[in-house]
DNA sequence: GCCAACGTTGGC
DNA sequence: GCCAACGTTGGC
């Protein structure tokens, strides 16, 4: 069964234009045990929206798991994993936060409710709805 | 650059 | 175990 996450990244560290050159990454710094819970929960095959924080806030794309949590290869504490992804589409429209904000089907989301969450679970219905606002 | 939200640390 | 202090994230 597959499931929809979002994971946040500023585009001046990590972009979504950086990923898509090179085309597979693990996700790694994420240092916060209900992100890296998330982390642990997705699956091979998972869609993630892409989300660009900061500097124009926005959704940008979506990836795919392409390999379930592993020790982070950059820390040496066990508390931290990644996950492999790899781009699966880019949005024909960005979906802004001030869009998200102003769809009542999202006004649930964690991104709204829970600004700091880097990593966080969305619901088939949310994913259906974005998936419409970015004109896929 | 400012500030609110919130997670973490450390004193007691 | 409580809570104040502090650091970080992220919107504006």
């Amino acid at each position: 069964m597959q499931n929809y996450w979002l994971i946040k990244s500023e585009p001046t560290v990590y972009s979504w234009e950086q990923f898509l050159a090179e085309q597979r990454t693990f996700w790694n710094g994420v240092r916060n045990f209900q992100a890296r819970n998330n982390l642990r929960s997705m699956k091979t095959g998972d869609l993630v929206f892409f989300y660009h924080s900061v500097k124009n806030p926005a959704v940008v794309g979506i990836a795919q798991v392409v390999r379930e949590a592993y020790q982070d290869p950059t820390s040496e504490d066990t508390n931290w994993v990644v996950v492999d992804l790899i781009p699966h589409k880019t949005l024909t429209k960005v979906v802004t936060l001030q869009q998200i904000k102003t769809e009542p089907i999202l006004q649930n989301m964690a991104l709204l409710r829970q600004s700091r969450l880097s990593v966080m679970p969305v619901s088939a219905e949310e994913f259906g709805k974005l998936l419409e606002m970015g004109g896929l």
